[in-house]
DNA sequence: ACCTCAAATCGAATATCTTCAATATAAATA
DNA sequence: TATTTATATTGAAGATATTCGATTTGAGGT
């Protein structure tokens, strides 16, 4: 396996998860404090750390220190390229019936 | 953790690993039977039959059983909604500044 | 009916992910 | 400088995923 592969699974990791979703979700409506997600996902301090940390990882979610506080926002660029990602992912590239990749064995 | 984010997730973790993006790429060329799909990625023939379940459940790969064959594809449908679900989880809804949920604690 | 071949399923081993409690770090404040 | 507060990191437990070999299923062919 590549590291392309590796590096493009990781953007995806950050919608793998019900608890990120969720995450997401909440994010939509503007950038908030990890203090503010805390309140409303009930996980611990140091789970949403860690998926705070893969949600940045993958680009998606940016975050932004002041002071003592962490804000996160969604990342426009991230997810645009994560958008980009998926329809390359998925591009058919020649729809040819004769694809001679196609048949196999018989 | 409600059913929609579990469905969500699960469209997604057809990009969260890489044998299976290696697929994905095999697959951009047009279809292809399971056979020449194990010939090409270098994993046990119960291991791409378990990669090939958890694509097509999620809806991105369509399999076509044909005699002892099967034989797999991109589906466009399923592309475009992981596409439009993609945008949907990172579009953001109101970009105000004074955003009452920002701001935390201070 | 028997045999062959492609693919799915099962069961077990291993690896990775999620989660939490405890601790560390780093910023603000007394 | 000591204390408080927000977040990150660490270490360990439990859950989930990945992988394989063995077996089963199902479609053809002999």
């Amino acid at each position: 396996m590549d590291k392309c592969h590796l590096d493009n699974a990781k953007v995806f990791k950050a919608f793998c998860d019900e608890t990120r979703l969720r995450v997401l979700e909440l994010l939509r409506s503007g950038e908030k404090c990890a203090c503010v997600l805390l309140e409303k996902v009930e996980i611990g301090q140091s789970t949403l750390s860690h998926h705070m940390k893969v949600l940045v990882d993958s680009g998606v979610i940016s975050a932004r220190k002041q002071g003592k506080w962490t804000y996160y926002s969604i990342s426009a660029d991230g997810s645009k390229n994560a958008a980009r990602l998926l329809q390359e992912l998925t591009a058919v590239t020649i729809a040819s019936d004769n694809d001679e990749n196609a048949r196999c064995c018989e």
